[in-house]
DNA sequence: TGTTACATGTAAGTCGTTACATGATTAC
DNA sequence: GTAATCATGTAACGACTTACATGTAACA
């Protein structure tokens, strides 16, 4: 049930609509949850029933002729989001498709196995960029949702806040990292392989 | 539906009950896909009955009163693991409750932080040990599962096979290595951040 | 006038978890 | 006899995915 605590810990940094917490999932940096649109709409109705956030419906445009619903935490959101950050968890079953199939490369033609390593590769590439210029933005305090969240807190808990975070994305880095290297190695096997 | 091809990956090296299937994914060293029994039994069956594998009732112990079902593949089941194994994977969407988790630990207290960090280092350093042991006894070759498949297999694929499978779990143990030093350097944060 | 971004949903289906249930066999 | 292991399932629920559906607003 941790797509409602991804929720509550975004809403924690202020009030904010199904559709910019979707973007948060889909497309900005510090994504290290995914869901797609219909789970969080359908997510924040079940948490407003809840009791966990209140949603304010605000007009949209000068002719208002649609509206739009901001989320914002209860108290008992809140309460529920320091409580999960204190509760240990258990590690999370085992379950990779990519690793499980390269169990089986043997089945398949060399230049196949090749390019699903180069693949492999290009997307942790892209991830640790992603991730390394995530740092560097934390770093500089300057993302909105930090800068937002760094507003509500005392200044003697800057420092922690913005050390746990970069702590995380520096984590998916080197994550990423061991990823194009596994690549890498990966390529040389088939090489190694093929030209004996 | 990557279970069903777990499934099938390990039925490739002969019939299985699903209660072995179960174990394999539960209990044994070579485990990178998850699976709990309720969903073992009702899968194999829809694969029997897609006709990618087929069941051998046998019976049980001396007066035989209770049966249990072998399931070997089908010519269907080998050619759709191999058309499986040849398919491109699109990367899983990222879901870490631990690091995600990890991103609002202001939230929680010094010691709390710092029992997360080791757990969280307890468990990778158990599965480090895992998969180096079971690195040690694929190189070694003596596996149950590899000696069954390299007897299945002509000599001169026999290193393909061996490799490809060292290198999954070398990577496994590189991830795990990942893991303990990201906890080791959290403990730090965590003792830099109390004591300044 | 058409495209992109904003904004919110329903519905159907698949995949995964947890609790419950049953009974045989083996070893002590 | 009793505990552990073998062996197979059903049922209910919860989490996630995909397709469908609708309309507004901003901009070129």
């Amino acid at each position: 049930m941790s797509l409602r605590h991804a929720l509550l810990a975004l809403l924690d940094a202020g009030p904010m609509t199904g559709y910019e917490l979707a973007k948060h999932f889909d497309q900005s940096a510090d994504r290290v949850w995914h869901a797609p649109h219909p789970q969080i709409y359908t997510e924040l109705r079940t948490m407003e029933g809840a009791g966990l956030v209140v949603a304010e419906e605000q007009p949209r445009g000068p002719k208002a002729r649609a509206v739009k619903r901001a989320y914002r935490l209860t108290e008992d959101g809140a309460r529920e989001l320091r409580r999960w950050v204190a509760e240990e968890e258990t590690p999370a079953p085992l379950r990779d498709t990519a690793y499980l199939k390269a169990t089986y490369f043997e089945y398949a033609a060399p230049e196949t196995v090749r390019r699903q390593f180069e693949r492999h590769r290009a997307h942790h590439l892209e991830q640790l960029h992603r991730w390394e210029r995530h740092v560097a933005q934390l770093r500089a305090r300057d993302t909105e949702l930090l800068r937002r969240r760094l507003s509500l807190a005392p200044e003697a808990a800057h420092d922690a806040i913005v050390a746990y975070k970069v702590h995380v994305y520096e984590g998916m880095a080197a994550r990423a990292r061991v990823e194009i290297d596994w690549a890498d190695r990966g390529v040389e096997l088939v090489d190694k392989l093929t030209t004996p």
